[in-house]
DNA sequence: CCTACCGATCGGTAGG
DNA sequence: CCTACCGATCGGTAGG
């Protein structure tokens, strides 16, 4: 009579390395064919596993392509964060670190930041999160430079949004090749993100503020 | 004996309307399941034909993503343009008005604004220059402040790229949904437009221009 | 523009 | 983690 319980024990055991395996390839597929291209079988086939075993670490194909969001906004957050560390007190000193750091990225991953941003990974909870997190370090930034007197008083959130969006434009715009049909210089991606933040802490007025409108003559 | 010459006389005829169908079908794939979804066969579904007939209007699947960037950037464009001929010649309203349209173009159509901007579009070279022609505009609109010299002296292609960068990364953080998590005004994106491109248009610094970084103290 | 057909890929599950 | 299998979808082509 044959024995009717599952062997157990002869049933290879899920290693917490493949996750990171099937991680870091869904990451490359990003890079390498886009979103769409992101599946659990790709991912199983690239990291050297068979179709099934990805099911042992993502409950479906969100879920991978979350992971790789997620894992995109863990590095991010660890760089600009690094990176502000670096440049000291020096409030524009830490704009342009924020906005260097961001913008390189973006560049140096463009897929995976394609993910991070996409409609695919925009309704995954964890995401949104992170996405705030994004936003919660901007507005520290500008509440503390406001502290210091050194940048106009108003609402920080407005504030960190013209920033993290000036950033945030810059970076999608370049990824998308927009380089290409322009005459600014290419090879320098860090000069080109300093040369925005420098201008857009100082604004586009001459002389007085023009906010209010003034009636054509 | 049958006859053996293909009934050309009885095989439908490609009406140029079915495009238009199928175009309108694709986008609106594009609205309701994104990018990843839009396809031939599918666009054929929603059009009431069969799932050969795209084939007489579009080459493959990647022209019709591309037909379907094509077309927003069409209507962006002519959406821009008329709402800075209502804004007249005051350059701040200009401005506003110019990131309210791009704004509100992408809000209202979220699905394909993505496509305009995505990686599968990328590469097609209409799409391309479709992009270079709003920076095009953009630049112009800067140029032409700067000879009412109502603006700051510059590179006018840096400053036009900081004035896209802002109305670009606003538009793609608002349709992320960024709002959700934030306490400005969802419910106005319009003046959340004017209230950033005011912002640009002043700068962040506070009394004298902070360009230069201090050492510190 | 339609019908019929091909090869390929995918998500997901069963069972061990 | 593997093998085997399901149903579904897709791009694309042949032929009328």
């Amino acid at each position: 009579m044959l024995s009717q319980h599952v062997d157990t024990v002869n049933m290879p055991i899920s290693t917490p390395d493949t996750k990171q395996v099937l991680l870091r390839a869904a990451v490359e597929i990003a890079e390498t064919d886009g979103v769409g291209a992101i599946g659990l079988r790709e991912a199983a086939r690239r990291a050297g596993v068979t179709h099934g075993a990805p099911y042992r670490h993502f409950e479906n194909q969100q879920a991978l392509v979350a992971a790789v969001a997620e894992q995109g906004f863990r590095e991010l957050m660890a760089e600009v964060q690094s990176a502000q560390a670096v440049a000291g007190n020096d409030v524009l000193a830490r704009f342009h670190a924020l906005g260097v750091a961001y913008l390189r990225f973006a560049l140096g991953h463009p897929g995976q930041f394609r993910v991070m941003f996409g409609a695919e990974a925009a309704a995954e909870p964890a995401v949104r999160s992170a996405e705030a997190a994004v936003f919660a370090l901007a507005v520290n930034e500008i509440a503390g430079a406001q502290r210091q007197g050194l940048i106009a008083a108003g609402d920080p959130q407005e504030l960190a949004l013209l920033a993290w969006s000036t950033s945030h434009g810059l970076a999608v715009l370049m990824i998308d090749g927009l380089v290409q049909w322009v005459g600014l210089d290419t090879t320098a991606p860090e000069r080109l993100a300093k040369r925005i933040t420098a201008l857009m802490f100082n604004g586009l007025q001459r002389g007085v503020p023009a906010v209010r409108s003034r009636r054509p003559s």
